[in-house]
RNA sequence: GUGAUUGUAGCUCAGCUGGUUAGAGCGCUGGAUUGUGAUUCCAGAGGUCGCCGGUUCGACCCCGGUCAGUCACCCCA
């Protein structure tokens, strides 16, 4: 047969896996620095955690993994006569894979609320999947990196956050626009427009302004059923692009007014400290999942610095704050939780793109031996060692029967800078043939001086 | 879930309106060179033309379906 992998799934090389642990361990770093404690939870789920947490098409996007044994025989009669898959999927599926962290968080947080602190602080950094069809910067299985703590309101938390993004996009190397809203200033805006009810429909349009530009917006709007007036008013809250200016509007929403007070305070932690990137309030920010009820984030690449320009992509990392989620699991107090993910995927992708990973050498090969027949063989399996314990990573071409030209080859695919030769000349002289591949220079070394060189 | 587009050697691709034996570069194997890779020269191996079906005397080429990749939409990291 040929083989194959699910579509929407990659294998990683070994350069890719270096890359891919070049930009975990960074964040994996600032994580730590902040305080936050390393969990993991399983890769399948109880369905019934995850479904209705990501709404209508998040519960088509989830993974369901059929139960074991002969599931058939206990599967729904009407639903299987039907054809009606959706009906059908309860009685044969009891799991699925996870869609992100944040929903096994807070099932983790509520399982275990007697046992961990509160605050409870912690990061994240695995796998998920999502039956999405796969493009440009989208797979069916990624990692995601997540911070969250759970159990204060604090908003010097979600001021934190933002200070991660800032580090750790400072760290890679890569410019960013980190933006920053509150649910509960959109909640505002649709009170001041008179069309409360229209809250979602309000923000998905939103959310698609920088898409489909105003006069999308507006069309969708009105295609959801708002009246022109409300359209009016909200384009004209859209253009606002301060707090205060936004206050004066919201003057009559509790909500909204609430909303614009916690960005201020926000903003107003944030500048205490020095930060690198472009962190600012944006009014059209909106983010689909609806879980969410205070601030929310999202970050993008910041297409206006230069070298950057030319970057397609869309958000690469992305939070909130999220009140009710634990109480969903049966938590009744201490549940507010704020967190926000890396989308590492994309991160890798647009960082290859900019050509911003370094040459890590630490990680690599940086020294083979090759030997000529099975005595000099022994002779390097030796010394080897000795290279070892210095700290050098280093091997032995394990057949010192194959050609030496083969060898050389070996070397040279590996791209290991240096190789060190030895056979009858130089078991005898002790001083052994090393040699430089980018130069093709060689000389005649003691092991002692050799180690001294690469140390 | 909707739409567009692509699928030929390990990789990147060429292949005329449908006509005998499907090609190139790179890579791979062997040799020139049994103590030297990357450069040079010589030779060689490697193909169910994504898969299934149809049209045709004849299909890599046309048609239908299917699978996979890519891109856009929905949504999202």
């Amino acid at each position: 047969m040929r083989p194959s992998i699910p579509k929407g799934t990659r294998d990683f090389g070994p350069e890719e896996v270096l890359k891919r642990n070049f930009i975990f361990d960074r964040i994996r770093e600032v994580f730590v620095r902040y305080g936050y404690q390393p969990i993991e939870t399983p890769a399948m789920e109880d369905l019934k955690t995850l479904t209705g947490k990501y709404g209508e098409e998040g519960d088509q996007l989830l993974f369901k993994v059929l139960n074991n044994g002969d599931f058939l025989s206990k599967a729904d009669e009407d639903a299987l006569k039907n054809r009606d898959s959706s009906a059908l999927v309860p009685s044969i599926s009891k799991r699925g894979l996870r869609y992100d962290l944040t929903v096994p968080f807070a099932r983790f947080v509520v399982m275990h609320q007697n046992d961990i602190p509160f605050p409870f602080k912690r990061y994240q950094i695995q796998p998920v999947w999502r039956a999405d069809r796969p493009q440009k910067g989208r797979y069916q299985e990624f990692y995601q990196c997540d911070v969250d703590a759970v159990g204060s309101d604090s908003l010097a938390l979600e001021a934190e956050l933002a200070q991660i993004y800032d580090e750790v996009f400072t760290k890679l190397g890569l410019k960013v626009v980190v933006k920053i809203n509150n649910r509960k200033v959109l909640a505002g805006m649709a009170e001041a427009a008179g069309i409360p009810e229209h809250f979602l429909s309000m923000t998905m349009a939103i959310d698609k302004l920088d898409k489909i530009g105003m006069d999308g917006v507006k069309k969708e709007l009105a295609g959801r059923g708002l009246t022109e007036e409300a359209i009016e008013k909200v384009e004209q809250m859209l253009g606002i692009q301060d707090l205060s200016g936004l206050k004066g509007v919201l003057v009559d929403s509790d909500i909204g007014k609430q909303g614009v007070e916690e960005l201020e305070q926000v903003f107003d932690y944030l500048s205490l400290g020095d930060t690198h990137n472009d962190i600012r309030f944006d009014i059209t920010l909106a983010r689909g999942l609806n879980y969410y009820t205070g601030c929310i984030f999202e970050v993008a690449v910041d297409t206006t610095v230069e070298g950057q320009e030319k970057v397609k992509m869309g958000s690469i990392g992305g939070g909130g704050r999220y009140a009710d989620l634990t109480e969903v699991f049966g938590m009744k107090q201490n549940g507010s939780g704020v967190g926000i993910s890396f989308g590492a995927e994309r991160i890798y992708d647009v960082m290859e793109e900019l050509k911003l990973f370094p040459e890590d050498k630490a990680n690599t090969l940086q020294l083979l031996f090759i030997a000529f027949d099975d005595k000099s063989h022994r002779y390097a399996f030796k010394a080897l060692q000795q290279v070892r314990a210095a700290g050098i990573n280093a091997e032995l071409y394990p057949d010192p029967k194959k050609r030496l030209n083969k060898q050389m080859k070996y070397a040279d695919n590996r791209g290991v800078p240096y190789v060190v030769l030895v056979g009858d000349r130089e078991m005898e002289s002790g001083e052994l043939g090393l040699k430089n591949m980018a130069t093709g220079q060689q000389e005649s070394l003691r092991l002692e001086q050799i180690i001294e060189q690469l140390k």
